[in-house]
DNA sequence: TCGGATAGTACGGTTGACGTTATATGACGT
DNA sequence: ACGTCATATAACGTCAACCGTACTATCCGA
């Protein structure tokens, strides 16, 4: 799972959003870092609702404009649980990695 | 960065490997989850030494087969160091966000 | 009146991972 | 002798996902 589908997971975690409310949501989530184009937006959550992961939960004219409202399924809270636990181990696997950097120069033992 | 390329760098942060040794370390480092294919591995290579961060450390023959070492870079130990961070974030922002879940009904107030 | 925020659709391009095949050698089993 | 597995890299083509941009449309504020 890359990093705007998850973010997109994220959003909608705490409640139903629509499409525009998403983008300011992972705004907020990424401090600033992530703002989600038209076209990774909606090719995400038309994949992620194929997929089970988030379903229309309904759809409301606004002065002429359609808003189309998107919900986590407990199916995609599930996936995104996952993934935290994924981040987390990989996080800590990398770091692990590091602090071994520069380590145990071979040969030089401890005399 | 997507993940492939994430465990490939953790891979090289201890020390350099070759081609096949990272394909063994990512194996547990991902504990068995991920098993890079050579078309995922030597093009990802290829592009991190592109990038500057990674680099050839040396290259061996060993029974007539190339060895090629690769060793992560000052840079690419920053780089990967960077999403460390961003993977904490990340995975904080949406546990968060999911203890939010079917959270504060609204309008039933402390009544 | 022009720009910006809101809201969604449509389309083409690029990147990166994926899968498979090819090449080559040594070890092991049958 | 032959097949298969492990080691090791190269070279395809394919696909998913993200990215950028343009378009439509309404409302508001400068």
């Amino acid at each position: 799972m890359q990093e705007p589908t998850f973010l997109i997971l994220t959003a909608l975690a705490a409640a139903p959003l629509h499409g525009y409310g998403i983008v300011q949501s992972v705004l907020g989530l990424s401090e600033g870092e992530v703002k989600l184009r038209p076209g990774t937006l909606y090719g995400a959550l038309d994949r992620l609702a194929e997929q089970g992961l988030v379903e229309v939960e309904r759809e409301e004219a606004v002065e002429g404009r359609l808003r189309r409202y998107y919900r986590l399924t407990d199916q995609g809270a599930a996936a995104l649980s996952t993934e935290v636990r994924r981040l987390r181990r990989r996080a800590t696997a990398a770091e692990t990695q590091l602090n071994d950097r520069h380590g145990i120069v071979p040969g030089l033992g401890t005399a």
